[in-house]
DNA sequence: CGTCGGTCGTAC
DNA sequence: GACGTACGACCGACGT
């Protein structure tokens, strides 16, 4: 380090704030804030060239408790909160500052300020000249004949000269100086009504503060009384004021030598934040297509290498990880390998199953689970992954409890924007925020009848497979974290409602749900009986034989050859044979539609179910064991596949015989407990509705309730007709449905439906207000969000198509209804795992409905499952209503209703 | 023989 | 055209 070359310090934090609120609000193209990012590291860049092969430092305060809060309690504690746009550019300016090399400073419990004061001296004790640049005038103490300053936002230096010319007083009085006029900022107290020229003015008759303090009495006027009132005070703000130049840093200006820069990182960085000019600089990679850089993979093979990667990863206390298997479900796949990485840019491949010719001497899974079980099992160790429920239920498989479930990015990428992305796979999350391709599946196992399974594939393969995948899933996390922090609530979404419900699902799904396959055959027989003799009718009454299940046979048939009249078309311009149409031709007396449908009910219940749940069932566990789907339904709700329990007949007696099937083991019973019209419920809490607020506060039957109000007679004198028509008209509210809809739902006429829907509006005007403003927001914003913040985006909510438009707009009332009922039982969720948790309490959940739970529970234990499960239920939100909880118990799911 | 769009039907 | 959110079975056209 040439001695002759100036020590540059700078003061980021000072930077920090003038260029976020100085510049204009630069934003990425999907909208995170760039202006203070690129104002400071525009800076440094400038200084960098100034000042080439001086010895740098890059300060910025750490945030927590100094000496000066135990001088007085008081400082800095009016500080408003920090905006979220500038606090999500912190972390991306920390780390583009150490890609460009430059030492950066954050040093716990010191000030910015102390140690830049210190630095200073310790470079003037040495001979060496020193530069600071900062936009803080509290820095002028600093100055002397070796420190000067630097304010590189307009370019101006600050020598001594330049202090007393700027100030008025020299450098050795501006603590003085800040002392009486105080500083609201850091919240110094000071002598009110004192600002610069008086206190200038001041210190120049009285020589300094001690001075201005012993001649107090003499001063004259306002100023001079709010003088005396606060005289006492002065000489803690004057300390306040000082910098320290003693502090003990642990490192001295020796140690701050440049380094090169990562240009690498660098260009991801200005890639990542839009900093074309810059990149383009770099050379190399364009903006459009970023350059994949090499990653380094290591291969582990033995006991060494992985207990160093653990090591790696318990010192950083973070690690990305997934585990590649031989199948997909997760119930009986075989583990091949695991990836793991704790910083981008490294990742590391253990394979433990390969099985292909040529496979090196690998660790077993057994001997990497004895390994990594402790890590795995660390809640202190955060774990990013993608997808982290699968890799919690196969690890649960091998008794190893994942904990320290922190970021997921599939989950972190629905909860940032739920339709944004077209899925959100690794795959398309990369693409969308990454703006690069992943390594895919199918490149690399081949698909259809050529598909291999993992462990018949070489190990650098899957490593390099796995190993990019994993270091994608770790960059995802560090732009997804920062995106969901800047975005409304949405990190409180992800941190409160969707992450800790990860592992209760998990649970739910290991534990499983216990079918009677017996039942289930038994009545698939009795279904096969009835859709023989069925048959046989149709093909009699449609004078030959032909495919029921074919909408496109059945048309000729019936609009053909039978020439019945096509009433509807469906959306390609086929004549319909949907159920309503059907139902209509069979109410005009036709006998083949009604046969049609009568086969259709049971075809359907035998194939979707009684057929299809058997072979569910888990071999290994005797359960069904569903997945629930917590990043597919843009509204916030989860969803299940394989198979999908959310749809299990419920409305016929035929079809309630499926939910017998769904049964408790000897000695437990089955629990539901459902939310009693919990969307209507959150419209009165949305709209603030009198009318339907008091209907729910007097525990009407809410559709009765309507149905007098719209029809205009007492509770008592409703009809049925009339509440069913109430219903329809209370569901369509819920689905933006129009007067078209709502008379075709009821048989009735437009303008009749219109006119419900004109009474509706008129006895309930805040709904009606509710609905305008809901839709006139979505307009303006772009999207709505749910009660707890949970956003769903629309972007066609502006399509100059109308249809596409109306469409958006019905979401937009949908969708803080059914999201924010989502939310509630998410939360429920979460407490009522919390509950079943408790060791004394035997009692699991199998099933969620959107608004319904299902546990099973020991005999014994019901009445008090009973009571708690509905308090939790009801306590997961607190609404302008109270949420109703109904309950039933039986030995299957059916009795429970 | 596999994939995919269309249609239908189940749930909340 | 007209009611929101899902999953999945079946058919049949199409491509390998």
């Amino acid at each position: 380090m040439a001695a002759d070359k100036p020590l540059l310090l700078v003061d980021g934090s000072s930077y920090l704030f003038r260029a976020f609120y100085a510049l204009p609000d630069l934003r990425t193209l999907d909208g995170f804030p760039t202006g203070a990012i690129r104002g400071v590291i525009g800076m440094l860049r400038k200084l960098a060239n100034d000042f080439e092969g001086s010895p740098v430092a890059v300060v910025f305060d750490v945030g927590g408790k100094t000496f000066r809060n135990d001088l007085y309690p008081e400082y800095k504690a009016n500080r408003p909160r920090m905006a979220d746009d500038l606090r999500v550019q912190i972390p991306p300016i920390f780390e583009i500052v150490e890609a460009m090399g430059m030492p950066l400073l954050r040093i716990p419990d010191v000030e910015a300020d102390d140690v830049i004061g210190t630095l200073a001296t310790e470079a003037t004790r040495v001979g060496r000249r020193t530069i600071i640049s900062t936009g803080d005038k509290d820095m002028a103490q600093l100055v002397s004949e070796h420190v000067t300053l630097v304010n590189t936002m307009d370019n101006a230096e600050l020598d001594r000269d330049g202090v007393i010319a700027k100030y008025g007083v020299p450098p050795e009085r501006i603590v003085d100086y800040l002392a009486l006029m105080g500083d609201s900022v850091d919240n110094i107290p000071g002598v009110p009504k004192v600002g610069p020229k008086t206190a200038a003015k001041w210190l120049d008759a009285y020589g300094s503060l001690d001075g201005v303090i012993t001649h107090s009495e003499e001063v004259k006027g306002k100023a001079g009384e709010n003088l005396r009132d606060t005289v006492d005070l002065l000489p803690l703000s004057r300390e306040l004021a000082s910098i320290r130049c003693d502090v003990e840093l642990g490192l001295g200006v020796a140690d701050l030598t440049t380094r090169p820069a990562d240009e690498a990182k660098l260009r991801e960085y200005f890639q990542r934040y839009e900093f074309k000019p810059w990149l383009e600089e770099l050379g190399g990679g364009t903006a459009g297509a970023p350059e994949p850089e090499p990653l380094e993979i290591a291969v582990i093979l033995d006991r060494d290498g992985l207990d160093g990667l653990m090591k790696r990863a318990r010192d950083a206390a973070k690690v990305t990880l997934s585990v590649e298997t031989t199948g997909t479900r997760f119930m009986d796949s075989v583990p091949v390998g695991v990836a793991l990485g704790v910083e981008a840019g490294d990742a590391a491949y253990v394979p433990v199953g390969h099985d292909y010719l040529g496979t090196p001497g690998q660790l077993a899974w057994s001997e990497f689970l004895e390994h990594a079980k402790p890590l795995l099992e660390d809640v202190g160790v955060v774990k990013t992954g993608q997808d982290l429920k699968q890799l919690s239920n196969l690890l649960a498989r091998y008794d190893v409890d994942l904990a320290g479930i922190g970021n997921d990015t599939m989950l972190e990428s629905y909860v940032l924007d739920s339709v944004g992305a077209r899925r959100h796979q690794l795959d398309d999350v990369a693409k969308k925020y990454l703006g690069r391709e992943a390594p895919s599946h199918e490149a690399l196992a081949g698909k259809g009848a050529k598909q291999r399974p993992l462990n018949q594939i070489a190990v650098e393969e899957v490593a390099d497979y796995a190993a990019t995948r994993v270091d994608f899933a770790t960059r995802l996390h560090d732009t997804l974290r920062p995106k969901l922090e800047s975005t409304g609530r949405l990190a409180e979404v992800y941190d409160e409602i969707d992450r800790p419900l990860l592992s209760v699902l998990s649970r739910m799904e290991r534990r499983g749900a216990l079918v009677d396959a017996g039942l289930l055959a038994e009545h698939s027989r009795e279904l096969a009986t009835g859709m023989e003799t069925l048959a046989a009718q149709a093909y009699e009454a449609a004078g030959a034989p032909f495919n029921l299940g074919s909408p496109k046979q059945l048309q000729e048939i019936l609009y053909d050859k039978l020439e019945l009249p096509a009433l509807r078309k469906t959306q390609k311009g086929q004549r319909s044979t949907a159920e309503p149409v059907l139902q209509e031709l069979a109410s005009r007396g036709h006998d083949l539609p009604r046969i049609i449908l009568e086969h259709r009910s049971l075809s359907k219940l035998k194939s979707t179910y009684t057929d299809a749940l058997p072979a569910e069932i888990n071999q290994r566990t005797g359960r069904i064991h569903t997945s629930y789907n917590q990043a597919v339904a843009a509204t916030g709700r989860l969803s299940s596949a394989d198979p999908n329990l959310q749809n299990i007949p419920i409305r016929t007696a035929e079809g309630r015989r499926i939910r017998q099937a769904f049964v408790a083991p000897p000695g437990r019973r089955l629990v539901a407990a459902d939310y009693s019209q919990i969307e209507l419920r959150i419209m009165a809490h949305l709209s603030g509705d009198e009318g339907l607020l008091k209907a729910f506060a007097g525990g009407d039957d809410i559709h009765r309730a309507t149905a007098a109000e719209v029809f205009g007679c007492g509770l008592d004198a409703v009809s049925d007709d009339q509440r069913r028509s109430a219903k329809a008209i209370n569901f369509g509210l819920i689905y933006g449905m129009s007067a078209f809809g709502l008379g075709q739902q009821l048989g009735v006429s437009r303008h009749v439906a219109d006119e419900y829907i004109e009474r509706y509006f008129d006895r309930y005007p805040g709904v009606h207000a509710y609905m305008e403003s809901i839709r006139a927001q979505a307009h303006d914003d772009g999207f709505v969000e749910t009660v707890f913040g949970r956003r769903l985006y629309l972007p066609e909510i502006n399509d100059r198509n109308r249809m596409r438009r109306q469409a958006a707009e019905r979401t937009a009332i949908n969708a803080p209804m059914q999201g924010t009922a989502a939310d509630i039982i998410k939360r429920a969720m979460v407490g009522v795992d919390e509950y079943c948790s408790d060791p004394g309490v035997d009692a699991a959940m199998i099933m969620q409905v959107h608004d319904e739970l299902v546990l099973e529970v020991a005999e014994g234990d019901v009445g008090t499952v009973v009571d708690e499960v509905t308090g939790r239920m009801r306590d997961a939100a607190r609404l302008h209503v109270e949420l109703v909880v109904d309950v039933g118990v039986g030995d299957n799911w059916d009795e429970a209703h």
